[in-house]
DNA sequence: GAGTGGTCTAGACCACTGT
DNA sequence: CAGTGGTCTAGACCACTCC
């Protein structure tokens, strides 16, 4: 039914209004729109058509449900900083310092910007044969033995992952000490740098390969992503002074929370 | 009615079937998927929920619909790598070299690994004033006058949008040549590197902050982006050797394509 | 012309929240 | 208890492509 003199999408109309809505302000972060019903009669379609369009404005991020309370216009997330290029820097350089300054702020609160007492951390060590993918990355064959160690960095309040990353070793560089063996020992004081450098391991270069895609079912209910949000996957791969890969990562980062800063000083001329 | 021994919402079980269906490799990439009206009939549910599980698996990437002929397991996009520490380097290296080099290659064929014919390159320029973000980003007041440049790669087959860039310079630190107001001198040997150069600026660090978020309607279109596929957007800022922003670009990429690569070489201890 | 997915309707019941 | 969004059904017509 209904005059056609539009040839689009019975629900665009109402899109197109919602979105202005919201774009000019006239809708502001937080409020409320109206329900289902409402938008069903106020626009003369049906509510299959009304959750169609609200759909187009949750998968773009302009809305986000809070059931059964209603809908509400989202409030742009604030985007953490992450800085690769210095946080490594300046995690090897903590790798030499004595104990006391080890302890003293993690990596994982430096950068969130968090306090200690606000985050939980887990972190959960396996041995395991390489992956095919690993393998390859790490350069070693599949199925020789790697540690595997997961780890989760959480928001204590709501309990939300801010991030979680998964890390390779390959166990032959690490075995002259079984410490690194024992996840009981995490947080440790001076991460990874200083793992690898109580084996006689410097770290030269790393490389992150970034790349962004939907995040699984499992990943969003993690994260507790709303709908229409990607993630962002890194592979960093560290490679030590003597040209090995010593340790392949896989970090997952929320795409709504997160924004990666790269600095690339360049040779001078002359 | 049917049988309610699950508690789940009824199109999980075809969801859950058809996930496994791929990721087990028994529905290949390209295959076509049964159509609505067979799944719908198949597991007992009516279409509306069986598009619904459909849905669920464009969002997470897994299919993809041809219309009207069919839905497909989707073939996994291949990579371009984008790694900007050479990359950036490489520009400025060429930017004092003869014409005759620079002419050579440019910079989108070098990186997407496709030769100078199977692309179609595109350049609008136009003076603005500032808006208060740019002009922010480039440490100038807003309403400064800046030169806005928009260029678009485009894979000539398909006309599909590989990579878009918008890039602000502030008109005054580029006057003294007129020819770099000028359009039809794109693609310019030697990209904005050697721009500069003629203005005598040298450009010495360069940081990318790097996002990812949904696409808007129109980049959708333009890059041809299937649904539930994020995009990049890099916001590259150049700064020259006497401590000026010259350049602020925003770069949008389509998230299924790119990799980003970031190499940190790290100090050395002692 | 047959078959596909896109859109649409007009109903219905549910779980959950806040008052 | 009222009201929300989530799920679901059983129909219908359409534009489009391929044969």
């Amino acid at each position: 039914m209904t005059a056609a003199a539009d040839f689009r999408p019975v629900y665009q109309r109402e899109l197109d209004d919602l979105r202005n809505q919201i774009t000019s302000g006239q809708l502001a972060p937080g409020d409320a729109l109206p329900s289902e019903e409402e938008l069903a009669q106020h626009y003369d379609i049906s509510r299959s058509s009304v959750r169609g369009a609200i759909r187009a404005l949750r998968d773009s991020g302009l809305v986000e449900v809070h059931r059964p309370r209603g809908t509400f216009v989202r409030t742009p997330p604030i985007r953490t900083v992450r800085a690769p290029t210095e946080r490594y820097q300046w995690e090897k350089n903590r790798a030499r310092l004595p104990l006391a300054e080890r302890d003293q702020t993690g990596t994982s609160e430096r950068e969130s910007g968090l306090e200690k007492d606000e985050l939980d951390f887990h972190a959960t060590y396996e041995r395991q044969s390489a992956s095919e993918q690993v393998a390859s990355k790490l350069g070693v064959e599949p199925g020789t033995e790697v540690l595997q160690r997961i780890y989760e960095t959480r928001r204590k309040t709501t309990q939300a992952v801010i991030g979680c990353s998964r890390s390779y070793l390959p166990t032959r560089l690490i075995e002259s000490n079984p410490d690194l063996f024992d996840a009981s020992n995490e947080p440790w004081p001076g991460a990874t740098s200083h793992q690898l450098y109580t084996v006689g391991i410097e770290i030269d270069t790393i490389t992150d390969s970034v790349t962004t895609r939907m995040p699984t079912v499992d990943e969003k209910s993690l994260m507790r992503l709303v709908d229409g949000t990607p993630v962002f996957e890194i592979q960093k791969i560290s490679t030590s002074t003597t040209g090995t890969v010593v340790e392949v990562s896989i970090i997952v980062l929320p795409g709504d929370r997160a924004e990666l800063q790269y600095t690339i000083q360049l040779q001078r001329w002359e």
